[in-house]
DNA sequence: CCTCACAATCTGGTCAAACCAGAATTACCG
DNA sequence: CGGTAATTCTGGTTTGACCAGATTGTGAGG
């Protein structure tokens, strides 16, 4: 058995087994013959859910699925396996996002060092390149975000920010496809670097603001229509 | 071997093997018998250690010990084997704790359902009997922030502050020793529960603001000076 | 002494068969 | 029908083995 798509198909299959069984998943042993792999593997598979929060091993009695399956690392492995997030949950994300990024051009704009300018100025060029080809952005957005992000020289939100957005990439390549939205957000980008470089802390929030918000009308004309009041 | 200790004491054991010797880990077998368990044992804390990306495992040739271990499930893997935070990322944890939780306030004053309110409730007449026990705050604090967060009825907003918040409980329970210090917190937080009741999101998460200021204090005394700008 | 090819060794990957002790279930007796 | 004793089941852990490529060691030839 290939180890590639085994944590999937036996993470897809527990939670499956257990819906239908009051949360209990099959045995070590079951699961084993079901994939037609030894208990050992099994048991290593099992070993990365259970830290990951996904299920519960108790001794002597069996494997529990975690119903309100949370957390950071399972979205990320979810994110690993492939498993897309709904509709509804990227919607979410780019909420969590304003509350992030917005927050943080703010802070960056007092905070922000040589190094960062740096950086930012780097990503920018690069885009600029990518540009001029006629290429997308593609992962060039996300490093500019980021980038803003280890300006406000906090690594515990650098860390939070650069593990949630590697989950949104998959969609937000579609975003990049456009080359009119490839051009305007670098736009935007250039205006939020320059805002930072004068230190102007409202005006940086203010363009992240309005750039997020073009994020967010996007999605609303590809999906359906967002919750209530994001 | 109590499996309890024995990720952590794996973890840091491979870290600090590898690092003098360009970043290789011992072998399985060794490891195996280093801490007298057998290989299967080892593999399963491997299997762990892999998926966080902690390190990596190349088929016949050895364990490598990923240099830049980054990533919030590397925090989160930390704080749940027990490595303490740097006092710097204390400071830092409590600001993203601030960008999350304000937020959250505001956003809960204007979606927070009948369920939320009842959950707030809950947690509150809860804190109230622990208080009225002579016992502290603890883990009461924390499920109140959350179910703050859970109004807001972002289910990836929760994800992120649900995994965030595991990380700093340890260092929250210092916190909590001081009876004046849980009896304020809880007054706090009925403040706060009250401006949700009443949707006032302004006054909510200002609220919000003070009452976090309140634990930024705390940790600047205890602690070495905070850094720069926070 | 150096080089290159071959052989022994080491490594992770995987499997199979057992034993343990407590949990869960079944069977049986009152 | 109820309750207890016997049995089955489950995860936890160990041992030992085999595979095939990666690594290392060795020795012959230049």
């Amino acid at each position: 058995m290939q180890q590639e798509d085994f944590l999937p198909a036996i993470t897809a299959h527990l939670i499956e087994a257990a819906r239908a069984n009051d949360g209990k998943a099959p045995s070590e042993r079951d699961l084993a013959e079901k994939f037609q792999v030894s208990r050992g593997l099994v048991r290593e598979a099992l070993a990365i859910l259970e830290a990951m929060q996904v299920i519960e091993r108790r001794a002597k009695s069996g494997i529990y699925v975690n119903d309100g399956i949370g957390g950071i690392e399972a979205m990320a492995f979810f994110a690993r396996i492939g498993l897309p997030l709904e509709n509804r949950q990227i919607f979410e994300a780019v909420e969590v996002r304003k509350i992030h990024e917005i927050k943080a051009a703010e802070l960056a704009a007092s905070r922000a060092n040589d190094e960062n300018y740096a950086r930012l100025r780097d990503v920018l060029a690069r885009s600029e390149d990518r540009l001029r080809q006629g290429e997308g952005l593609d992962k060039l957005d996300q490093e500019f975000h980021l980038e803003i992000v280890r300006a406000t020289q906090n690594t515990v939100f650098l860390n939070i920010c650069t593990s949630f957005y590697a989950l949104s990439h998959n969609r937000l390549q579609v975003y990049f496809r456009s080359p009119e939205r490839n051009r305007r957000s670098h736009e935007e980008h250039q205006q939020i670097f320059d805002a930072l470089l004068r230190r102007d802390a409202s005006l940086a929030s203010a363009l992240m603001v309005s750039h997020l918000r073009g994020a967010m009308s996007y999605w609303s004309e590809i999906l359906e229509p967002p919750p209530a009041g994001a």
